[in-house]
DNA sequence: GTTAGGG
DNA sequence: CCCTAAC
């Protein structure tokens, strides 16, 4: 027996809390992580921290080969060579990977900057970032030559600038060029002033550690985390021999060269990164592994003397991917540019200012030669769907809580996108202009709203054979507004600060049961056996629902790859109970038959009923050899065509009042079919 | 949000 | 069962 318990999940519109802008400094900033992460961290992010956690704790002892098999897979995309990075950079638009858990494991980067978040996700089905966004302050061309595509895709990139403003591992980025509408590829650079104070690390410095080779495989343990660096083998640059030097470790260079990209011709490359030695990598890796253990949190001085061992497998297993450029120094210096773009709060609708900031944009226009408008930006929630989770009764703990960041991690792994919407109405149409969709200076700019709307490949995931599944349902029974989940920021926050406490409620009257799968429950040893190895999931999701868009405002639209319904044919007795109800009502009242004869079944909607009306219609029209499934006594088809016939020729009484033949049915209500015979 | 109809 | 037009 299968106890099926709905989760009442409820990300459903909350608000993504404030957070203040911290200090520059790396020690700064690094204060106020802690302190968000520990008072007023994104409950998503704080899911996404803990699920990492979580898998940690865990299965840590299993540095399985399972997981590095799977690792593997998940990073195969990312996991390039050097010189395919540009490549792959080109086919990927998503916010990139920043490295992440190995194990489906949501990943979490936690921005600290701006007021709001979003969450976005990348390509790579098995990692994902979250970041914040704060405001993204976009510069689009009035220009027929910028059309509606060119606009989301600078929304796209305005949130990755935003990412790699805030320091941490930007593998690179694409940014459309507003000059011309058509994105290029650009590359973020290390950014000398970016450091901190000096002694720590600085975001800049972070980059340029993340800019070494990642290729290699999980890092063995053994590798000497004391192996001198040699300079063949490491970046060159102001940053990162200050790693070096946080690592306390050394390296001869000879160049001095200053790593602000404004100051560089865009074509002046540097020595080119290549790969450290292993054990080089090893250190490093284990750097980046300590800083992103904790999302955004710059790591402690002396983290920097602690070896790996210390690490849980799941984060020296992490592959780090990078691309940086040196040749491309263009956008650091547009970069610039923004952030003297003075900010202002904007409550999650779009302002415009007309060449907002014009005196910082005057290169630009100049550059562009065309009339610049500036969009400000800001998003301040999300939405995840609820979820229905069915687990047996002898599942563990753990596993419920892997099934959670499974079932988040299958929604939100495929991306995102921005959607534009000009006065609630979807612009659909990318190739018009911002002219052409009114969006202009004389209107429309405060009407403009955009969307993010999940890429989710919503594909089943069968992760096991077991027959417990994991499903996204629609909120479907009355029950839903009090067992919601409350917004989470009215939560706990100390309860989201516990890496055992995943965001669930189990509603009291939430719980209840579908249906039970008798043959193949499993016995406790086997569920706890199955559920507790690593790389074994008892579990498996299957998404059913239409992934709402991210809400910024109100967007549905059933994504293109979100499974449909699984197909459930109707009973006997449910045809007969819809053949009554159409006797009694008519056709045409199907929401009316489906509250009389259906209000409790939950799985059919109106429309259900009326297609299965017309099917029933159209099975009692055929001979019984081209039936199909279960039969239908042939009495009730005989009632389907009696009261079809009655109710078509009623509805074109209707529709044909000039030719009424005699009243034998008065319309208010008229007597079915049934009296009459 | 419902209804009707094609797929 | 899905999708969409029409209301």
């Amino acid at each position: 027996m299968v106890l099926q318990r709905r989760l009442d999940y409820g990300f459903n519109g909350y608000q993504v809390p404030f957070l203040p802008r911290g200090p520059r400094s790396a020690r700064g900033k690094r204060h106020t992580c802690e302190k968000a992460a520990e008072d007023q961290m994104c409950p998503f992010e704080l899911l996404a921290s803990v699920a990492g956690k979580l898998l940690v704790e865990e299965n840590s002892p299993e540095p399985s080969n399972e997981r590095k098999g799977d690792s593997k897979h998940a990073f195969t995309k990312y996991n390039v060579k050097e010189e395919e990075l540009d490549e792959v950079k080109a086919s990927n638009v998503g916010v990139y990977d920043q490295g992440s858990y190995n194990d489906g494991t949501l990943a979490s980067e936690v921005g600290f900057r701006g007021q709001t978040r979003i969450v976005t996700m990348k390509e790579c089905s098995q990692a994902s970032s979250s970041a914040s966004l704060g405001h993204s302050s976009i510069i689009i061309k009035r220009d027929p030559s910028v059309d509606v595509a060119s606009v989301e895709e600078s929304l796209v990139n305005g949130s990755k600038d935003e990412f790699e403003r805030q320091s941490t591992v930007t593998a690179g980025s694409r940014h459309s060029k507003v000059e011309d509408g058509i994105p290029s590829p650009l590359r973020f650079e290390c950014r000398q002033n970016k450091m901190g104070a000096h002694g720590n690390v600085s975001d800049a410095c972070l980059e340029d550690l993340m800019n070494v080779d990642t290729k290699a495989p999980l890092l063995s343990s053994e590798s000497s985390a004391d192996e001198p660096l040699h300079g063949d083998g490491i970046p060159h640059s102001t940053s990162f021999l200050k790693c070096l030097n946080d690592l306390g470790l050394s390296v001869d260079r000879d160049d001095d060269e200053k790593s602000s990209g404004c100051t560089q011709p865009c074509n002046t490359p540097s020595k080119p990164a290549r790969p450290p030695r292993t054990g080089d990598r090893h250190k490093l890796q284990s750097f980046s592994s300590k800083f992103w253990k904790f999302g955004r949190t710059e790591p402690k001085d002396e983290d920097f003397c602690n070896t790996d061992e210390e690490l849980k497998p799941v984060f020296r297993s992490r592959k780090m991917v990078y691309t940086r450029q040196r040749t491309q120094r263009c956008t650091f210096k547009r970069r610039k540019l923004f952030e003297r773009v003075p900010v202002s709060m904007s409550d999650g609708t779009l302002t415009t200012e007309e060449n907002g900031a014009s005196s910082s944009l005057t290169g630009l226009k100049t550059a562009y030669e065309s009339e610049v408008f500036q969009v400000k930006l800001g998003i301040k929630s999300f939405k995840v769907p609820e979820l229905l989770i069915k687990m047996p009764e002898t599942a563990t703990v753990g596993s419920l809580k892997r099934t959670v960041v499974e079932a988040v991690t299958a929604i939100l792994c495929g991306g995102f996108r921005v959607g534009v919407q000009l006065q609630g109405k979807k612009l659909r149409d990318d190739s018009k202009s911002l002219t052409q969709a009114g969006i202009s200076h004389g209107g429309g700019l405060d009407n403009l709203s955009f969307t993010l709307e999940p890429k989710a490949p919503q594909t089943l995931k069968q992760l096991t054979a077991n027959k417990v599944t994991t499903c996204f349902l629609p909120a479907c029974d009355g029950s839903d507004p009090p067992t919601r989940f409350p917004a989470a920021r009215s939560l706990d926050d100390a309860a989201f600060a516990d890496s055992c406490t995943v965001p669930l409620h189990l509603g009291k009257s939430s719980l209840y049961c579908l249906e039970s799968d008798h043959d193949s429950a499993p016995s406790p040893a086997h569920a706890m056996s199955a559920e507790d190895t690593p790389g074994s999931r008892a579990l498996a999701i299957v998404p059913a629902m239409e992934i709402e868009a991210l809400a910024v405002v109100p967007y549905h639209r059933r994504s293109e790859t979100a499974p449909r319904r699984i197909r459930r044919p109707f009973s006997v007795s449910e045809v007969e109970a819809l053949v009554q109800a159409v006797e009694d009502l008519g056709t045409g009242r199907w929401r009316d038959v489906k509250l009389c004869a259906f209000e409790n079944a939950k799985h059919r909607t109106y429309v259900d009923l009326k297609d299965k009306w017309k099917t029933l219609v159209h099975t009692a029209k055929i001979s019984p050899q081209q039936r199909r499934g279960e039969p239908v006594p042939q009495e009730l088809l005989d009632r389907v065509l009696a009261i079809n016939a009655f109710w078509s020729q009623h509805q074109a009484k209707l529709h044909h009042p000039k030719h009424p033949p005699p009243p034998e049915a008065p319309p208010p209500p008229p007597p079915p079919p049934s009296l009459l015979a």
